[in-house]
DNA sequence: ACTTTAGCCTGTCGGC
DNA sequence: TGCCGACAGGCTAAAG
């Protein structure tokens, strides 16, 4: 599932090829997505030239003279540049038709991603209310602990809350709260400064590494080259209910929490 | 202001 | 073998 490591990965796999093109026209073939594809979006990017790729959040953000096409993943989306006579499959909603002859494949089997336009100069509602990117000097232990005061819910709710801080999902969200020995039920407003500062820390670094992974291919994702992530390998705990804990041994845990499966070590977290 | 719930989708999987 | 319900999950909007 795309978090930010896969973003980041297909960011940076995408951007060379899209980079300086045109954007000759747009084939979409399933509209409906998480939202349907604005108009404005198929009447503002045919003709434009891509300058920048970036990412923000889990969004790409593809930025011409006139505004920029946000993209998101949703659960199972991914983007491909392929040559234009690739047939085309099940689940192949639009391509981008390019300039150097190849297109920009979006493919999304349960459609939660989306394809948005932003008129330049103008910020997209849904990136308006965003917290600090992850592995930006404006992330850190204080500010977990600052929004933290007076909320009772899960520690992990917290964290995987985009307003708080962005880009972090149910897998890495596990995985930073192992790393940091903290129990992903306990009360947000119920953890130290101290503590907070150790989960920051290994939010950065568990992201980092990540991103140097290619990220976690767990079912759909794949890397805009086609390759598979291969942080899965590195997971302590996420998906690994009744396997023991890689550092003391102890079957790891499944509970619910939000609706969401989440995974803990019952005697590295507290 | 915070918390909870419903809903968007379809491939996969266990059970019968 | 085939059908069927449960489940998965990022994120928003609406409801509590």
């Amino acid at each position: 599932m795309p978090e930010l490591p896969e973003v980041e990965t297909t960011r940076r796999g995408l951007a060379p090829h899209l980079v300086g093109r045109t954007v000759i026209a747009l084939d979409i073939r399933q509209p409906r997505l998480r939202w349907p594809i604005p108009d404005s979006l198929r009447t503002s990017l045919p003709g434009q030239r891509i300058e920048e790729v970036e990412r923000r959040a889990k969004y790409l953000l593809i930025h011409t003279a006139v505004g920029s096409a946000l993209l998101h993943l949703g659960m199972s989306g991914s983007l491909r540049v392929l040559p234009a006579a690739t047939p085309i499959g099940t689940h192949d909603h639009v391509d981008w038709r390019l300039d150097s002859g190849r297109v920009l494949r979006f493919t999304d089997p349960r459609r939660f991603g989306s394809q948005l336009w932003q008129p330049r100069g103008e910020i997209h509602p849904l990136l308006a209310g965003l917290g600090p990117e992850p592995l930006s000097g404006d992330f850190d232990g204080d500010h977990l602990w600052a929004r933290s005061r007076s909320r009772v819910a899960a520690v992990k709710v917290l964290l995987m809350d985009q307003a708080i801080v962005v880009g972090v999902g149910n897998i890495y969200a596990a995985e930073a709260l192992f790393a940091a020995g903290i129990h992903p039920k306990r009360a947000a407003g119920s953890v130290s400064r101290g503590r907070y500062a150790c989960l920051a820390n290994e939010v950065k670094r568990i992201l980092a590494y990540a991103i140097t992974r290619g990220g976690t291919t767990l079912r759909n994702f794949i890397s805009p080259d086609g390759a598979r992530g291969y942080f899965e390998q590195e997971l302590f705990v996420y998906g690994r209910a009744g396997e023991p804990c890689k550092v003391c041994g102890t079957p790891i845990r499944a509970i619910a929490l939000g609706q969401r499966s989440t995974f803990y070590c019952p005697r590295c977290q507290h």
